[in-house]
DNA sequence: GATGAATGAGCCTTCATTCAT
DNA sequence: CATGAATGAAGGCTCATTCAT
């Protein structure tokens, strides 16, 4: 498996740092080479072509960040406790991870519609995890009986991702991570606030 | 000024339907041109290039957005109201164009940075428009005295954006302004749901 | 039709230009456009790619060449001067446009398998009209009457196409249409010569 | 000498299978390798670069090629008959190595213009066989005395090479060895036939 | 105002060959 | 001897924009 040798990761590495700092349609195939330091054929030994870079590194990146959320999830009990930790661990990543904040956010949805549409597949199991919360909570009694939690799935992820998208437009300038108990609240409470 | 001229809307619904049919990177002037029945020079005498048919085609749609908006809200009075009238309301115009709708909540996004910034401050009209709702139900007692009507907004929009966007996806096969009351009551009360 | 615009046959003309002097495989699109004074996207407002332009080629050339072959034998009696005429012509057109020449006896022949396919599909109209001078030339009993008129058609165009490459390949350096009468004879008696 | 090891052949061998299997341009160096159940780098320890393989192919293929033929007419007295022999084992050889026979008589053509030269060169030894075995035949007062043996020789060969190129192009359906007395005939009487 | 033929810059990918192991 | 990972040059084609008519 190429997955195991080194350049691989080196691969995708630059290409996000190339992306982040060209942005998606002025990041040739050569420029990436450059960026990793090897030779622009030698991309084609890893990859199948320039769009499979492109889904490689957010199936890499989106792993990692699924793996991530779902460990500092692992030990919390409540369902609330389990979306705060998750809001302010995808910001947290986000924050830690500039780059792949810029082209995550930005960059890589403007790809063509084939190679978003490979992106949502990869997606979708953020978005399950997410609705297996919520059902939880649901569940447990914790929230409302009749919560949709498809909807409620929309809302949170749509959230979170407007916010971040947000604060990558304002070029991070503020504290992400600190929004997290707010945003936690909101979805919890709603406009209306405390019961 | 040139938008007074009837071909300047006809070249608008001309890319509209292009772009729906063949998809952002597919739509090349040419394609715009033959839709609107004219020849590829004659856009070059209403735009000034093809960025700017994309970018007066948000301008133009979005103030129609807005405007309809505005009138559905002016009658009601509590802030709850409003919210739930914006939300079926920009669910229903959607509805109602579905083409537009495939153009602004997919294929527009693919286009590079700089023309989704502009578009971007087109939004803002309709963001501080929200953002100005939800400070009178603060203001009014109707909403939490301490709701962050920053974040608020964007969890508004990123909400209904993200529901809108994931009905594009799926084709547009159930019914979109069928989810405003559960989407409204959601923002409202949050997951916990009912005092 | 884009075949009456005065471009393409200018474009066909500088592609036998090009490919004479420089090869088959050093025959860039962008030598062919600098060669015929255009820009390389001009090409393909008359040519749907690179092997339309090679085939395109061969299909006007060899239209003309049979045309002209045809007019020639059209005052002629017996099958043996008819063969005489298209042998003595064949070797004329292609002494009279030496860089055809190369290009059909040598350089075509480098083109892939599917574009030689297309060009043999060509070539068949003329190879048919070979086979009918033969077989009038059997039933008015010129010819011997078991004459396999398909392997007598592969002979004389196997040897016709041999002496003109060879002719080619030495540079053109003797005079092809002498060989005509030799040429002639020695298919109608053989080896063996006079009766 | 390098052609005496086991994997000098080997590699011929394996190049004669990929070529006559996937056509000369989709033939890599590598796809060769992987044939011959050795590593790409090993090829050029036998051989100067990819061009040097070809030739060398031709080069073995074709000095085995006139062995064989120079074999069989070795008995014969009339140059009539060693004229049939030739043809006859010609087409033999071909049909018995189908692959070898796609490999000469279609892909080796797709080559450039310097190693066709090349093949030429090898080919040439088999076009002075041919031409010694006319100018015998003239001087024994079998062939005509002004016989041109040049120009015979090219009618000699280029006839067969088209018997045997249209053969394989009709994929090898029909039986070549069958058709070698027709041939020798009208080569020998011409059209006119019988005296 | 309207046309549409012409322009030409820009890039992903292949594959023969090398060379460190 | 043998390997195979790495190299890097090279070109067909698209399409936004112009401008002579």
């Amino acid at each position: 498996m190429r997955r195991n040798k080194p350049k691989y990761h080196q691969i995708i590495d630059a290409a996000v740092i190339t992306i982040a700092e060209n942005g998606y349609h002025q990041t040739q195939v050569s420029k990436i080479a450059k960026q990793a330091g090897i030779a622009d054929g030698t991309i084609y030994l890893y990859f199948k072509n320039k769009e499979d870079i492109l889904i490689s590194l957010f199936q890499e990146k989106m792993a990692n960040f699924i793996e991530k959320i779902k460990e500092v999830i692992a030990g919390k009990q409540t369902a609330a406790e389990k979306i705060f930790m998750m809001i302010e661990n995808h910001f947290r990543i986000l924050s830690q991870n500039p780059k792949l904040a810029v082209v995550t956010q930005l960059e890589l949805r403007q790809s063509n519609q084939e190679l978003r549409r490979r992106i949502n597949n990869v997606l979708k199991e953020y978005l399950d995890f997410i609705e297996q919360i919520l059902r939880e909570g649901v569940e447990s009694g914790e929230f409302a009986p009749d919560l949709d939690t498809r909807i409620a799935r929309q809302m949170l992820f749509g959230t979170i991702d407007e916010i971040a998208t947000t604060w990558v437009m304002n070029k991070q300038k503020y504290d992400l991570v600190a929004l997290a108990p707010t945003v936690a609240k909101l979805l919890l409470k709603g406009f209306l606030g405390e019961k």
